[in-house]
DNA sequence: CGATGACTTGAGGGAATTCAACCGTCGTGG
DNA sequence: CCACGACGGTTGAATTCCCTCAAGTCATCG
């Protein structure tokens, strides 16, 4: 089981990778992340029809899917690795809006910008199709429809709660709720571990979360100070979940 | 020109008021907002279906539409009137999320209990609709659903805006882009004037912000100092708008 | 006219930032 | 093989921006 969730963290559910080569195959009817996605509400001809008018796309860590203020051409549906979703202020300060899993839909824009960027942070694969033949594909499929407005809404309560823990939590509050978020989603993908792992740098981590990185720094020492939680290589490891949670949850 | 856009602010662009008491009516087919709202995707067919799914409601200033926790049983389409939107802390902080105004679509959420709550700031009329009833009515009816999918990602985009400013932005950018965002969204519903109002008290605009009172009269009082605005009754008058808006922008 | 509520102003304090130094790991090239 | 710099992270000291606490103003209203 531990080698089990090791594995997968090096390469996060992510059946349709090995496809890559071979595009006449039956990538989208094999992904593996396809019940977590919009996909999931698409027949199987429909799923077939899906594959024709998308691209599967793979990203090394650290490249751009796409950049805030270009042309939205695309939408992109995840199938592995971690998405870093950020803006940034002209002179170069950084908020992150999120960190996107595989299954997640990211690109829909209500102008024809990006309204921010977003790029890898380990190795990333991904699902790119057109908004054009999106549009065309999805227009006459209310559930597909139903499906992408549930995942629109989703993110919005989660966007809400980021708004409240940005405009009204402590450093302390804001390191532990993103420990104990983070735990959560990872559940969907990594399953059920001691461990949390963070792939992302303690920069992310505080660009995430409206702070500097030495605050994200001395907070996770403190937290280890007072037993609430170990450093370890990759992550931490939390000794007092329910003292997190009540953090987190404050 | 003064004297109308006065009214206005009174009652904001609300035709379907006037029949509040005959429900028979053509309330909907009426309705001054159907071009801002999610019913500008309905025929006058559909119109009419949806007048008899929905319900006209009033709300006096301070009465809540639904409050967080609830079971998220309607939806709401507000036809006049500012709405405030707020999630609580269990100690009492409190962070404002947006301020709905005519022709907002709110109350959808992922789950099925409201993740905020919603109370009117003034007089605020809306069409309420059942949960089930709005899946059913809007299950068939692709123009629809890709109505409600356009609302949520405007919603999604003002909620990543507000995240980059909660996160990484000073007092003084903060009062400044409330100000001009506010601006801008008025013109919708006030037509372009010189004044902005603020329906809002100042707490409401510092919950809004991440701030407190104190920071946001202080700033506000700067901000005339350095005649940048004027301080009015119910609102401010912008002087240097370039000024205001280069802070907005930074 | 006293009371209440919305707002402003001032003084002082504190949480998080800024600035700076330091540590350990890793990859590279002499 | 190890010196080297680069990089990510941690730690300390000083600063600052915003908050807290407190008092004061002004308009409204019973």
């Amino acid at each position: 089981m531990d080698q089990l969730s090791k594995r997968r963290g090096m390469q996060l559910c992510d059946v349709a990778a090995c496809d890559a080569g071979r595009e006449k195959s039956h990538r989208c009817l094999l992904c593996s992340v396809r019940s977590l996605s919009i996909c999931d509400a698409l027949s199987q001809v429909d799923l077939v029809e899906f594959e024709r008018i998308s691209r599967h796309v793979h990203l090394d860590a650290n490249q751009a899917l796409f950049t805030a203020g270009q042309v939205a051409d695309a939408i992109y549906s995840l199938t592995a690795g971690i998405t870093r979703l950020y803006k940034l202020l002209p002179d170069g300060r950084r908020q992150i809006l999120g960190f996107a899993l595989p299954g997640d839909f990211i690109g829909a824009t209500p102008s024809d910008h990006y309204g921010f960027s977003a790029d890898a942070i380990n190795a990333v694969s991904a699902c790119r199709i057109s908004r054009d033949a999106l549009y065309h594909f999805a227009k006459r499929k209310p559930d597909l429809l139903l499906r992408i407005n549930e995942f629109s809404s989703r993110e919005l309560a989660q966007a809400q709660n980021q708004m409240l823990l940005l405009g009204r939590r402590t450093a302390e509050e804001k390191v532990a709720a993103f420990l104990i978020d983070w735990r959560d989603r990872l559940v969907r993908v990594d399953g059920d571990s001691e461990k949390i792992s963070l792939p992302m740098s303690r920069q992310d981590i505080a660009d995430f979360r409206g702070l500097t990185i030495e605050t994200v720094s001395r907070t996770l020492t403190r937290f280890e100070r007072e037993k609430m939680l170990a450093i370890v290589a990759g992550g931490v490891r939390l000794l007092d979940v329910s003292r997190a949670e009540m953090l987190a949850a404050a």
